[in-house]
Formats: structure tokens, C-alpha cells, sequence
DNA sequence: CGCAGATATTTTAAGCTTAAAATAATTCGG
DNA sequence: CCGAATTATTTTAAGCTTAAAATATCTGCG
């Protein structure tokens, strides 16, 4: 549980001197110097594009990004949705969702309805204005992005889809280790 | 994802149809595909290790993100940082800093005192038991990102770097068009 | 049928976050 | 020295977020 962080693992068979060295650039060198400044950037951009965006859509549509991504993901299901369907797809807490579709309703952009055929559920879609409303959104959204990604040509977006995918299961396997290596790569909804 | 993905590039060089297909597909098919399956995977992986990050902290530590984050940058300055320099550093507002400050001197993990020479500010610092206890969760933070991204080779990190400085410095120049250039690249807290 | 366990949703308590307004203190030009 | 502008911080109002507890309903099994 401390220091090295090598649970005093000796396994592999390799000779003492081998092992010593490996003992010593743990101790001292392996503070992981260069996936902390990797975090620190990617946090960094992110972060960036982020704010960049809820700024955005707070100014020209005054609407926030949970919201924006919770009628994202209506548009892309016509008939409606459970509760359960959008925070599962949007990866947010039930709780979160009920307070955000409530939100929604009363500014007329999205409405609920019984689920036919069980009490428990309701189903949510998107009114005529809410529709609307997210067409302009959605289209101002998609430019943005672009613009902020100007600058990288085709090129670098693919190394970086290329990467970043790497990392993306890189991470997946320490978050969870019950994972079975390649699942289905879901990303949630976005902003 | 979905569908096939590719935006209708039709790259490779050509001929008059290729131009005019691409004219079209410009027209009406320039919606920044790459552009936003890319921020959609950078979303994905920043989310995924930040929320791993949080649940640790909270499990392990008992803390949370934003006060790992203060406590950070109060360890980098041991003579202490005003509340206005928390905001700075990390980039949030002046309020948000003032709650966390408050919260972290009723957890005796921070302590705050009057600045000499300017009574309108606060020096907040690190009592003996908040640099003890930040000690202890920076090295486990060290190690959580060194795992996250245990399965990345270095040249893997070194081009991630490469490529998201240049992301950066594109998202920065779109959302920022009074910026020159190349100012010094700040990074902020983290987590 | 009737109930135990699974599901769908809401409520609650706590904390993070921001923008904007309100306070308080400092600085600077006259 | 004085008052205007600036700077440091706090307060307020609103919304997002989560985990955990509480409700309500459903499903399947005996």
C-alpha cells in the first residue's frame, strides 16, 4: 500500500542486479512526471473548449449545456425517452435528470408524458419550439467546434483520434479492471 | 458511433466530379464531422479520468477535487497566496474560492490570516495537517495518473503533447482573437 | 394469488460553480 | 487632503451534480 507502490513483487525471474535497479528508479524517479503534465494538458484543453462552449450557448441561446445535451439527445430519438434512457445515455445521475427535464418543461422546450405501459416511467421528447430551438443550437454548436479546431489539419485530427482512443482504453482498463478489452466504445453525449 | 463516420471526404486527387462531389458535400455536408467526433473522444477520456480521480479522493482522502486542487497550489507557495490568487491560479471565480477557503479552514486543513500591509486581503496557507494530509494524496494521485495511462508507450505521450499544444494554441486563438500569438502557455490547477 | 426482489423515479442533503451586486480598502491625480 | 477609479473579497441567486434514502410499481416464483 506505500512507497514503491510494487507490492514487493519479485517475479519474473531476473537477476539481483536487475531487480536493485528496478527498486532504485522506483523509489526515486518514478513520480510519473510526464502523464501528470499529459493530464494537466489535456484537462487544459478540454477545460478551454468547454467553457468556451457553455459561454456560447449561454449567450446566444441562453441555455446551458446539460440542457443542450440532454435535447441532443431527444433529437436523436424521435419517439422519446425514459428517464433512465437519458441518464444512462448521458452518464448523469437519475436524480440530476429529473431536476433538468422539470427545467426543460417549464421553459416549454421539452415535455413529459406517462410511459404507456408502465406507471412508473414517463416519457420525454421534445416540443415543436424545443425542436426548433436545437436545430439552431445544434448547427451554431457544430461551427463552433470547427473554429476552435481550425487550426489542426486533417492530419493531426486523425493522430489525435488515434491516440486519444489509446488512452481512452488505456484508462478504461485501470478505471475497471472487470472490463473485457474491447467493448463497445461508447462516448456519452457531449457539448 | 455511428454510421459510417467518414463525412464524405473524397480525398486523393481528381477530377472534375471529385470537385464538384466535393463542392457538394461542402454545401451541405460541411458540419465539422471530425472536428466533433474529435471533441467528443477528448470529452469522453477527461471525463472518464476526472471522475475516476474524484472517486478516489473522495474514497481514499475523504476530499474532494477542487480542495486537492486548492491545497495544490497553496503547497507550491508556502509563504501563502491571497484569495485572489487562488482564483487566479485556478481559474474560477473570486466567490467560489472564498466558500472552498471557508470550508477547508473549518476541515483544519487550511488557515487564513489578515495580509500585512493591505487590509482588504486574506493570506490562506497550509496548517501542519493540510500539508501532511495533501502530501500523502499527491503521491497517490501520481500514481492513479501513472496508471490511468500505464498503457501508452512515451512516444505516445510525447506525441499527445505535441498534438494537444497545437490544439490548444487553435482553441485558444478562436476563443480568444485578442490573443497574440504565443504568450506563455499556462496550465491551470488540476486534478 | 401474494410477496420478495428488481426497476423507475423523486427527494434530500451537501457541495461546486458562476455572474452580478454589494462592501470595504487602496491608489492616484489634482 | 479628497474623491474617483480600482482592487479584494463576500454575498446572493440560480443551477448543476451526486450519493443515498424514500416511493411507487412491476415481475417472477412458489
Amino acid at each position: 500500500m506505500d512507497e514503491t507502490g510494487n507490492g514487493g513483487m519479485t517475479e519474473g525471474g531476473a537477476d539481483a542486479a536487475a531487480i536493485l535497479l528496478d527498486a532504485e528508479t522506483r523509489v526515486h524517479g518514478d513520480d510519473h512526471r510526464a502523464e501528470l503534465r499529459l493530464w494537466l494538458r489535456l484537462l487544459t484543453l478540454t477545460n478551454l473548449i468547454e467553457s468556451e462552449i457553455r459561454s456560447r450557448l449561454r449567450g446566444e441561446f441562453d441555455v446551458t449545456l446539460p440542457r443542450f445535451d440532454l435535447m441532443a439527445q431527444l433529437e436523436k430519438a424521435p419517439k422519446g425517452l425514459t428517464l433512465g434512457d437519458l441518464s444512462r445515455r448521458m452518464m448523469v445521475s437519475a436524480g440530476n435528470v429529473t431536476g433538468l427535464v422539470e427545467r426543460l418543461v417549464q421553459d416549454g422546450l421539452v415535455e413529459r408524458r406517462p410511459a404507456p405501459g408502465d406507471r412508473r416511467s414517463a416519457l420525454v421528447s421534445l416540443t415543436q419550439e424545443g425542436r426548433a430551438g436545437f436545430e439552431a443550437m445544434a448547427h451554431a454548436h457544430g461551427d463552433w467546434i470547427g473554429d476552435l479546431f481550425a487550426d489542426l489539419s486533417d492530419a493531426d485530427i486523425d493522430d489525435l483520434m488515434q491516440l486519444l482512443g489509446r488512452a481512452k482504453a488505456s484508462a478504461r482498463t485501470a478505471a475497471d479492471p472487470t472490463r473485457t478489452t474491447t467493448s463497445t466504445d461508447k462516448e456519452p453525449s457531449n457539448g
